[in-house]
DNA sequence: ACTATTCGTTCAGTGGCCGAACTAATACGC
DNA sequence: GCGTATTAGTTCGGCCACTGAACGAATAGT
């Protein structure tokens, strides 16, 4: 009881900070003698801060405005991705307080290696937040695959080549032990967080993350929560059928979305895939994005028609989406972010075509604000999510 | 506070009736001094009773087993739809205890007649609970159309020709108040629930159910409660686009699964459309159904493949929201449910084609069980988990 | 300075849950 | 037949957390 009234007060202080004590009471229903018992124990617990006195009204005594206290508790995000590594630390105000990037080619390198260069950069984050003076509350990893919430394994991931790593338990041998441990969450998923916690999402409704990668993943937000699904694998995008005659599929269908709007597609399309290579060099921090890129904006017709391609392709796959889902807007992330000027009129053209009583609830279409970046800032998100939604395990019990 | 744990208590109860406080304590975690207080008001409420002792181990004194008390609450579920009115009366425990069905085409009928003939049926139901002694505690109803949950107004329903209709308001000024009010819901989402609450999807976890007539319908159930979407618009199906060159609908788009896979279509291929009389002999009760199903099992070529190409389109549109949702199953449900026999084979085929990962999570197929009846027991229903979850509002205070 | 006003704390009061002790009802063993 | 063990349900005192009112604190206006 204590406990959800802890996490009410904390989650309007997130909210609304600055704000003050009586601003709270009135936020919340609860008395004014209530809110200041629970605030001088997230004060102790150093989840909140003090700031100073603010004069809210013409007359009376100055309010003392609470927030958030940052350093109260950091949340490690973690990412393993195909051509990069990552790992970052955000702080509860959802500020970055350091972030580390290192582009390496993981496809074909050996796992443990892998693995083992994940765990430096965690140390590193480690030390830096003990350097700033930051409580590390947990950790979480985000991987381009599927995952299992209860043995804490990686299930599938094809892009890296893993099947069914133990990453958390290897992780954990490493690193040194936090009060809420380390969880393991889909990329596409955290990022679809990410969005919500920290970029265009803040002022979205529900809303449906499409990361155009290599694949293409989404997540669905609902409520401010994600949509997982019965087995955790909702959000598939990549494989809604647009062409039930078309090109095969590695899931077994035909015609699914990625295999003609994902990214090696649409480099395809343009001409720009490495026959060499494979798709070796294609990713969202890879050279063939920024190719693309630089072809679109010196106007070059082959890539403007390949990108038009995809993002009608992309249109039928979001409209039907749009149909079952009612979503209030689609944000285009990872890889698609940085096509956004291109792909979005055609989009929006064929989501006017293909969403039913498309006047009336015609989603938005909203560009990422994180890009490649939201899976980490999700993933430490998590992380201080949790510590918001249940503020009573770091408070110190009533007694002491 | 209390009222939660009221509402804890009378969960406990439904799901697992017959059952004794001592098995109520143990399984909300509450003591038994707790919960026989809660009882108590319970008993009182009217809402739960003591259906005498049961021994449950070897030993020792035998329990009181509890049971809800069915006619403590029941809902008025009215469903006015295209071809049919309907009104039933279901009680806490699930049971209808009472049902009438009228068949008449609404289609070209004034509305005013339409609504007069609802009340009517709703005002016989209402005599019908008085006479069986049961407590009418609201009433909810089901339209095939949008429908604004704020306004309480029917905001289209294109198939019945209505726009803009305050129904709640209309009816409430011809029926006697009851605690709850009315409510206004889309025929297709009560149909879902119903099945949820009383059919094939209490033995499922999440789970899109489907419903075949004149248009296609959809109800998603996550986690044991309805998705509705930013704009309360969530679930059709029937414009999921299996084919972006295919037959312009209505709604402006092209290649919609209802415009390959509703009823008329089904019917035109199987050469059953009556030229005459347009569409309007279509329907979940119409002739057409069953002049279909009888040319099924009687075996006829045409008929069949009509069924399977049917099949095949909605098991491409199926399968594009089973990679977005990722549900446990998937319901036939109205005129599908008739259907069923001869649908499931290809349907499945499809979906393996077709779902990614289709090994891992290729949903079940189920067939409802209550077909055509599934809105106005959803619509019952309605009324009766409302009481079932906030109790409080029946119980007299605790002074009393 | 004095008043009006608003902020935050203190303190008794209260509602509802918990735990322990008690009564009730049954099976089993002798 | 009767005591013992076991389980069900009730009663009662204690405690935790929220409420409401009163009080001290801080400021603007007069």
């Amino acid at each position: 009881m204590r406990e959800r009234n802890l996490a009410v007060v904390l989650a309007v202080v997130a909210e609304r900070a600055p704000i003050t004590r009586a601003q709270v009471a009135a936020a919340t229903g609860l008395t004014k003698s209530s809110v200041s018992g629970l605030v001088t124990e997230l004060l102790a617990a150093g989840l909140v801060a003090e700031e100073g006195a603010r004069r809210e009204g013409d007359r009376g005594r100055p309010g003392t405005v609470l927030a958030l206290r940052g350093e109260g508790a950091v949340g490690l995000g973690l990412e393993a991705n195909v051509d990069y590594l990552a790992a970052g630390l955000g702080d509860l105000t959802g500020r970055l307080r350091y972030h580390h990037i290192v582009t390496v080619d993981n496809r074909e390198r050996d796992r443990d290696a892998v693995l083992a260069e994940l765990a430096g950069l965690a140390q590193q984050a480690l030390a830096a937040a003990a350097e700033q003076g930051l409580t590390v509350a947990g950790a979480c990893v985000a991987v381009p695959g599927v995952v299992d919430a209860t043995t804490h394994r990686v299930v599938r991931a094809p892009n890296l080549g893993w099947t069914d790593v133990a990453l958390v338990e290897r992780l954990a041998a490493v690193l040194p032990p936090t009060p809420l441990g380390t969880s393991l969450e889909n990329e596409a998923n955290v990022a679809a967080l990410g969005e919500l916690w920290f970029g265009a999402g803040r002022e979205l409704g529900d809303f449906v993350h499409v990361s155009g990668e290599v694949g293409i993943g989404g997540g669905i937000v609902v409520d401010g929560e994600l949509f997982r699904g019965s087995h955790g694998m909702a959000g598939e995008i990549g494989h809604v059928v647009v062409d039930p005659d078309g090109p095969e599929c590695s899931c077994g269908g035909r015609g699914c979305l990625e295999r003609v709007a994902g990214q090696e597609a649409i480099l395809a399309l343009a001409g720009l895939t490495d026959r060499r290579g494979g798709q070796r060099r294609v990713g969202p921090r890879g050279r063939g994005l920024d190719d693309l890129v630089a072809l679109l904006e010196a106007g070059q017709p082959r890539a403007v028609a390949a990108v038009q391609t995809a993002a009608r392709h992309l249109g039928v796959a979001l409209a039907s989406v749009t149909n079952v889902l009612d979503p209030d807007s689609l944000v285009l992330g990872g890889g698609f972010a940085a096509l956004g000027p291109w792909l979005r009129e055609p989009l929006e053209a064929t989501l006017q075509r293909h969403v039913a009583d498309s006047g009336r609830r015609r989603p938005r279409v909203v560009v990422s604000l994180l890009g490649a970046d939201a899976a980490v800032r999700g993933a430490a998100g998590m992380v201080t999510r949790a510590v918001l939604a249940s503020p009573g395990a770091f408070v110190v019990s009533h007694g002491g």
